[in-house]
DNA sequence: TTGCTCCTCACGTCACGTGAGGTGGC
DNA sequence: TTGCTCCTCACGTCACGTGAGGTGGC
C-alpha cells in the first residue's frame, strides 16, 4: 500500500479509448481537428491525462457520429454550439444576468435542441419504416411455416 | 412524336443516382466490389442501362448502410444472404419441392430476417435513448422559460 | 457544330488503421 | 533488464469525390 489506489479519476488515452469505445488513435485524430481539447494536462509530461467529464465527451461525440451518421465537420458545429452554450451557462450561474438576456441564453439553447432533436426524429422516422418492413416479411414467413404445420 | 417517349423503364446511370439518392461514382464503385450486378446491357454497346428493379435495389442497399451503419464488406454478406434467399425462392415457385425442403428454406429466410431486425432493434434503442436524453433536457428549458414568465 | 450525358483512368480526400522506432515508470 | 503503455511520424485503407481527356446521340 504505498500509493493508495484512488478510483481511476485520471485515464490515460488507452483507458479513456476503452471506456467510450473507441481507439487512441481516433482520440488524437479528434485532438488534432480541434473536436477534443488538447488534453489538459501530461503527466510526466508526456502522456496525455483524461478525466471521467473527457469519457461523457468523448461517447456524446460517438453517438452523435454514429447515430446520426454526421460528418466531424458537421458535428465540429454541434459541438461549437454546444460549448458555445456551455459559456452561457457559466454567464448565467453568475446570476447577475437581466431578464432579457436570461430568455436569449434560453431560446438559443432551445433551438439547438430543437436541430438535434429533429435530426434524431428522421432517423426514427426511417429506421421504424425499415422495421415495418423486415416485420411485414417476416411475418409472412410465419404464416407459411404455419400453413405447412396444417 | 417520332419516338413514343415510354415512362423510363428504362434508366442511364445518372438517372439511377438520382432516383437512389446517390452519384454515378458510388454505383460503378459498387458494381467494381460486386455488390451491384455489372449493368445488365450497355446501350449503343456502351453506356450501362438499368430498370426499376435496380433502383429499389441500390435503395435497399444504401438504407442498410446508412441506417444500420454497416460497412460494404458486411453489406456484401447481407446481399449475398438476400440473394441466396431470392435463389430459394425460385426454386419455392418450380413446385416440386417436398415439404422438409420448404420448411429449410422458410427457417433460413426467417433467421436472415431476425437477423437484421435484431441490427435495427440495437440501433432503434439507442436513438431512443439519444432521444429522450434531449427531450429531458428540452424540457428544462422550458421550465426555465416558463419561470421567466412569472 | 454545340450540349449533354456517358465512359475510363487516376489522383485526392476523409476518417481513421497500422506498423516503425523510441521514451518512461513498475 | 523486461513488459507495458505511451509518444510521434508516416504510410496504408476504405468509401467514395473530382477532374482529365475522350466518345456518342439529339
Amino acid at each position: 500500500m504505498t500509493s493508495t489506489t484512488t478510483p481511476p479519476t485520471e485515464l490515460r488515452i488507452g483507458a479513456l479509448a476503452e471506456r467510450a469505445g473507441t481507439t487512441p488513435r481516433t482520440i488524437r485524430y479528434y485532438e488534432e481537428l480541434g473536436l477534443l481539447p488538447p488534453a489538459a494536462e501530461r503527466d510526466s509530461g508526456r502522456h496525455r491525462v483524461y478525466s471521467g467529464a473527457d469519457v461523457a465527451r468523448l461517447e456524446q461525440i460517438l453517438r452523435l457520429k454514429d447515430l446520426l451518421g454526421l460528418t466531424l465537420d458537421e458535428l465540429r458545429d454541434v459541438l461549437e454550439a454546444e460549448d458555445a452554450r456551455g459559456a452561457l451557462r457559466e454567464e448565467w450561474r453568475r446570476g447577475d444576468v437581466p431578464a432579457v438576456r436570461r430568455r436569449e441564453i434560453l431560446t438559443e439553447a432551445a433551438r439547438h435542441l430543437d436541430g438535434q432533436l429533429s435530426l434524431v426524429a428522421r432517423r426514427r422516422e426511417k429506421l421504424g419504416e425499415l422495421e415495418r418492413e423486415l416485420t411485414e416479411r417476416r411475418a409472412m414467413i410465419s404464416e407459411r411455416l404455419a400453413e405447412l404445420d396444417t
